[in-house]
DNA sequence: CCCATATTGAAAACTACTATCAAAAACAAC
DNA sequence: GTTGTTTTTGATAGTAGTTTTCAATATGGG
């Protein structure tokens, strides 16, 4: 919690209520937000929390590197926490908890082989796995 | 172009103007198209072509398999067509030209331990991977 | 505590996408 | 070919998600 603070003083952006709201709301959720689920989460923490500024406080947070906007099946965009370091989303389809990964190694080597076969040099990648968590596989296999 | 007309046939659809059309701008482009732009690079061969019909015709495509639904930067979705097999792209940051990749094995491992630390059971997934084409890395490095 | 400035929230505007429905086209049977 | 049934189409209108604008407000340095 106390990360985004830091984050947002150290770019020289002023520590406010509805930024502090939007961090609590993405701290704790461990499932892909949309803009639409953080503004109601949100408001319950702080009543006079308006959709515009959500939408402004999750650009800016992405700009930080403090959250990452992942690709939802449905709907288009879902906002994750994400830790230091570059991770991806593992995320259930069913109930839509995720869980966050470090995957490095394994596609270094896709990677390294992709370049030298395209002639691209690849700076970023998005990966998302989708399946089902434990609890929602419940009584199939 | 003969694959689209055969999928469309053999599950049962019929072939018409505006999936033709749909057909050859997603078969001979090389970057993940909007339907917006779909859409007006349709117009071109077939003045009569709707936006409506675009969306239909993308999801038809995209339940049939042949093409992907992919996420991009900015706008939001991107459409591409697939050639048959599981299949990532490599999206050129600058041009948008895209190369599609086969990326199997590397995952396979990934998700296998994957599966076992956290419990979930992997069906899907999205890998995209951003970089520069040699084209438009000109001179830099 | 005060002030300059960053930030906010409401309303309106804009874009992406979907539902509705009568008209048109495709395919199959003749 | 022609006919008829059914799918498909495109215009319009509607909905959802996101951005712009701008006066009012809150922030942090002095």
């Amino acid at each position: 919690m106390e990360r985004w603070e830091e984050a947002l003083a150290q770019a020289g952006y002023r520590v406010t209520v509805p930024r502090r709201v939007v961090a609590a709301v993405l701290s704790e959720a461990d499932t892909p937000c949309s803009a639409q689920v953080v503004f109601e989460l949100g408001k319950i923490r702080y009543a006079g929390l308006g959709l515009v500024t959500v939408y402004r406080t999750l650009a800016l947070y992405e700009s930080l590197g403090l959250i990452s906007r992942v690709h939802v099946h449905d709907g288009c965009h879902g906002y994750l926490a994400t830790t230091p370091g570059h991770r991806h989303a593992l995320i259930c389809t069913r109930c839509g908890r995720s869980v966050e990964f470090l995957g490095q190694g394994d596609l270094d080597l896709l990677i390294a082989r992709l370049e030298k076969r395209t002639g691209y040099r690849v700076q970023e990648h998005l990966l998302q796995l989708f399946g089902l968590c434990s609890g929602c596989r419940g009584t199939d296999e």
